[in-house]
DNA sequence: TTCTATAATTAGCCTTGACTAACAAAAGAA
DNA sequence: TTCTTTTGTTAGTCAAGGCTAATTATAGAA
């Protein structure tokens, strides 16, 4: 019943396994641990912290499942990873680059950034046209 | 002799100690303790690694000196603070947490992304004439 | 000059988040 | 169905970067 923040790795971890269930389905810990470029004894670990917080289930040697809960905080996760990614491109970043650094940004920034940084990305779009 | 990469956290000393070193002059073990609210020991122990990199100088119970190296790294670390703190502003973040975010930012952004970020600063100045 | 308060240091502990090595379970091939 | 390979888990190590407690210097007051 502990909902205190996750650390800016667990995030990763949190996020990671949305985005592989949103790609192909089942999430193993191998899939786990090669996306994210760590081992696998690095995952399980990861994966008993969160199912400690109730955010991921997963029986023995099972697949990784988020819950109601993990997947609606994995979404508020990636959502600021896009706005970060959309914001870079926006200036000129190139995509691999955007990718890495909107990663690294979307644990740190305050909520007034966030929000400054989707108003410009508003705004860029509408100045498009 | 060894010029590795500095950690985060020894790079926000080295800042630190530069900025102490503008404003006031002598630098104490207890004014980088209050100014980055860390406990002194942890202090000592951060200037210990900075004087192995040859970054910083230190009698012992004496003052905390840069030295050329050390003094040219700090430079480079805060003009990229500087550079940061104003693209926030830019944006429309308030100073404070444009401050602080800036902070954060400092360490992980690729040289790529800063470099478009001083891109963006410059449009930015032109445009306002 | 001596005594007390503040500052600096040292030693050792804790947490996070990675790792390797060793072992257990599951899956696929023979 | 048994054997081998792959995957998952457990146990224990390490470095970074904080901390507290205890000790030693220094500086300021009496």
């Amino acid at each position: 019943m502990d909902s205190l923040a996750l650390t800016k790795s667990l995030e990763d971890y949190l996020e990671m396994i949305h985005m592989l269930q949103k790609e192909g389905g089942k999430v193993r810990v191998k899939d786990m641990s090669t996306a994210l470029s760590v081992k696998m004894p690095s995952v399980v670990k990861a994966i008993t912290l969160l199912k400690e917080q109730n955010l991921v289930v997963q029986e023995p040697y099972g697949d990784i499942e988020l819950t109601p809960v993990g997947e609606k905080m994995a979404k508020k996760i990636l959502a600021r990873h896009l706005l970060l990614r959309e914001f870079l491109i926006n200036l000129g970043v190139s995509k691999k680059i955007a990718n890495e650094d909107a990663c690294l940004m979307e644990h740190i920034l305050s909520p007034e950034t966030l929000e400054r940084i989707e108003e410009f990305n508003q705004n860029f779009k509408i100045n498009l046209k």
